[in-house]
RNA sequence: GGCGCGUUGGUGUAACUGGUUAACACGCCGCCCUCUCAAGGCGGAGAGCACGGGUUCGAGUCCCGUACGCGCUACCA
């Protein structure tokens, strides 16, 4: 059997759409789990929306989910020269004609509209389509403008078999003879898709439900032209939680795959929740297992395992904390709290750089202090930005990092008597020899009884002190990575905010 | 309008060729743990499978109809 090639095939919006990502992980899993080629495809054919910005995008959202092609990116209009020719090889062989009717009126911003009011009308049969050849090529050499249109059959029904949705099968008569080729010569969409496909022996056109009904027209064109049909898989569509159309315009950054990265997403953790999405392992093999990883995928991937209905991208809009899909975000927790400490590092390395929080040391002499550090902080962050938000105190030396307002009131200032308690604590772990978690336990607790306090007011008053929040991992340990330097300073600092 | 596709708790999904109280995950609620917040452990609420008919001893699973949603219907892609 002749090896499986498939493409994913955006257009250049200027960023990568959550649906569109989909549909390129789908066609990466797919090529990786058949051993077969992974094509990329940029369809440029719309004039007003081809730009090389617009394009970068695209590529930085596949390159940061690891989406990597093997051949491409192609952009498809380069190609016009093979789909003019496609389109004059149908004209020749008859199975397309030349439509003399004048450029209609086009309005852009009612357009949608338009097309269903006239589509409510019985189509009247074109009287080009009968014009005799020799009258045809004639006025198009006495300089008249024309489009090629495709010659639908009148009688009869065409049909194919969508990998997921099963046989589909539409009349003759309701489909309207395609444009092929515009007046001005510039290829349409469907004829160029087909060309393109052919001439990159695509065997599994696998993309969006959107195109399902089109399919039709294609498979008419791919048998025109006298080609074998691929083979198709139609994927369910991605829609906003009030199950209309998830777009940019409405929704905002949340549909751009960018987005994720630059919030702090793990790409594993992304490409996992992506993968749910419309498709699931096979129950009687992976039953309830939810987390799979890259390698996982691509093993187990398989077209029969996509369902049918649209899903939706689960959010609320204007939540901060719960700004994009709650499965999404628990999911990239669960990835970083327990993917390897080496697989970790990196991420949090990139981040830290990027607020400038970073020192080399930290790989090296300060590399088990940094690893003790991240084991903390990991298991309470969300995303990786938590590593620079939360994490912030610490990485800085001095008290560069905020004092939560709430924090202070409720840890700081509600007992007076902190204001001896505190430089009593900071005395106490300067002279502390073993600065450990369990020593610091010990003398927290032995202070706690001999002034008679619980040990709470002790703890929660030290962790605003050294990280200015109210929360936070285990005190003890916290103190022990903030080091002794930086404790006995930060306690002795907090003092001044006791009211 | 026409044509097509779909419909299992709030969300994502499961339920082999029809057969016990419809399962799992996220989210939500409670309890435990505890120096806080998470995590974790335990437990709970939440769908009777869009609705209505039918076939059958028995239907989420098969058939028909209705509703709703989505898609396509362009000299856009």
């Amino acid at each position: 059997m002749s090896q499986t090639r498939v493409r994913f095939a955006p257009s250049p919006t200027g960023y990568l759409h959550v649906g569109g990502a989909r549909t390129a992980l789908f066609n990466w899993l797919f090529a990786r789990k058949t051993n077969g080629v992974f094509v990329l495809r940029i369809e440029d054919t719309d004039t007003l929306r081809n730009d090389e910005a617009m394009v970068r995008g695209i590529l930085e959202g596949m390159e940061w989910l690891g989406l990597n092609y093997d051949e491409g990116p192609f952009f498809q209009s380069d190609n016009y020269a093979h789909h003019r020719a496609a389109a004059l090889q149908l004209l020749e062989s008859g199975n397309a004609y030349r439509d003399f009717t004048p450029k209609a009126e086009r309005d852009d911003a009612t357009i949608k509209q338009r097309v269903a009011e006239a589509a409510k009308q019985e189509r009247p049969v074109n009287p080009y389509r009968a014009l005799s050849r020799a009258e045809s090529d004639a006025r198009a050499a006495a300089g008249e403008p024309f489009v090629i249109r495709f010659k639908v059959p009148n009688e009869g029904k065409t049909q194919f078999v969508d990998e997921v949705f099963g046989e589909q099968e539409r009349d003759f008569k309701d489909i309207e003879d395609l444009v092929l080729l515009r007046s001005d010569g510039h290829p349409l969409y469907n004829l160029s898709v087909v060309c393109d496909d052919i001439e990159m022996g695509i065997t599994h056109v696998i993309r969006g439900q959107d195109h399902l009904s089109n399919t039709h027209k294609q498979v008419l064109l791919y048998q025109a032209l006298g080609k074998p049909v691929p083979k198709f898989a139609h994927l369910p569509l991605i829609m906003a939680p009030d199950k209309g159309k998830l777009s940019k315009r409405k929704h905002g950054e949340i549909v751009s795959i960018t987005t994720y990265r630059d919030a702090g997403f793990i790409p594993d953790a992304f490409l996992n929740f992506l993968a749910l999405l419309g498709w699931s392992p096979d129950s009687t093999t992976h039953g309830d297992q939810e987390i799979f990883s890259r390698a996982e995928l691509t093993d187990i991937f398989s077209l029969s395992g996509i369902h049918k209905a649209n899903a939706v991208f689960n959010f609320t809009q204007g939540d901060a904390r719960n700004w994009t899909d709650q499965k999404a975000l628990w999911m990239n927790a669960e990835y970083i709290k327990t993917i390897p400490m080496e697989t970790l590092l990196p991420f949090v390395k990139t981040e830290l750089q990027q607020s400038s929080l970073w020192r080399d040391d930290y790989e090296g002499e300060q590399r088990a202090w940094f690893e003790q550090v991240l084991t903390l902080l990991r298991e309470r962050a969300r995303t990786l930005k938590d590593f620079t938000n939360h994490g912030r105190p610490y990485f800085v030396g001095d008290i560069s990092f905020e004092f939560d307002e709430a924090a202070v009131k409720k840890n700081l200032q509600k007992d007076p008597a902190l204001k001896d308690l505190l430089p009593q604590l900071a005395t106490a772990f300067a002279a502390l020899e073993d600065f450990t978690h369990d020593s610091i336990e010990a003398l927290l607790r032995r202070i706690a009884e001999e002034r008679g306090v619980k040990v709470g007011l002790l703890t929660n008053a030290t962790r605003t002190a050294l990280t200015g929040q109210s929360v936070g991992p285990g005190l003890f340990s916290v103190v022990e990575v903030i080091g002794k330097d930086r404790t006995v300073a930060r306690l002795n600092h907090a003092v001044q905010m006791v009211a």
